[in-house]
DNA sequence: ATAATTGCAAATTTTTTGCAGGTTC
DNA sequence: GAACCTGCAAAAAATTTGCAATTAT
């Protein structure tokens, strides 16, 4: 059970209630994009503006609270952040699931002449649900 | 040398002056966005018009001459269809890399449960040449 | 000759900005 | 109480659409 308030104030910023929802949205989603959260939010948030959303992915993005994850030919979808890993994207159903880089794998991709900070891997295929249909 | 004519009617596109030069643009580059293709190629052809190219990145994607580079924080590049490979992008310069998945590395990303049909991998990093800085 | 493509302008969608009022620490 | 944050409305930026004229095959 993640403290938003917490993990906020930890990276030197303020803990609205806006923002620990946006974390709360993220987390319980594992991957959303904005208008998702915005829909997800406004029940219960009827006055939060997209505006703020906007505005908070940024500084929540600056201040590695959250990662955003770049998709194809849709909007970009947010996590909270954590260690590298691989995203098994499913296209049949299209959830996204995290799995560790594995030791093998993290060798693997150390390139000659290349000074490795960080690694962004997305695989594209079937999960394990929708092979059997 | 590329023939962009017949990469195009091969994937039944029709072979417009638009499109090759597009297509030429993205070459050249390696991997552009829109915008850059645009200031590219508007001097040469003043009368091509953004909408063109928006359209053409799309007929071109679904007709496998190009494919979408979803980047971090900015708008999506472009590149001819190739078979996967890894894209080594550096933090400092911003230069984009392509680098062979090796039999190593395609080995390592078999994940259980997890039937793979293709994969987008992105290093992020310092090149050689910024290293040397 | 036919069907597809272009370029323009307009419409729509997405994202950012400015600022008055409210909130956090 | 100082600094920061929110929500609104408006502005700006990005993308899509409709259609008449043009072009590729």
């Amino acid at each position: 059970m993640i403290n938003y308030i917490s993990l906020l104030k930890e990276n030197n910023l303020k803990a609205t209630i806006q923002r620990t929802s946006i974390l709360k949205s993220i987390d319980h989603a594992g991957h959303i994009n904005i208008d998702d959260i915005y829909d997800d939010l406004k029940e219960l948030y009827p006055t939060l503006s997209l505006a703020t959303i906007y505005k908070n992915i940024i500084v929540m993005q600056e201040n590695n609270v959250i990662i955003e994850v770049p998709m194809n030919g849709e909007k970009s979808k947010y996590e909270l952040k954590k260690d590298d890993h691989i995203h098994l994207i499913c296209q049949v159903c299209g959830k996204i699931q995290d799995t560790e880089i594995t030791e093998k794998a993290h060798e693997a991709l150390i390139i000659e002449n290349f000074q490795l900070n960080s690694s962004q891997i997305n695989l594209y295929g079937r999960c394990k649900t929708c092979q059997s249909k």
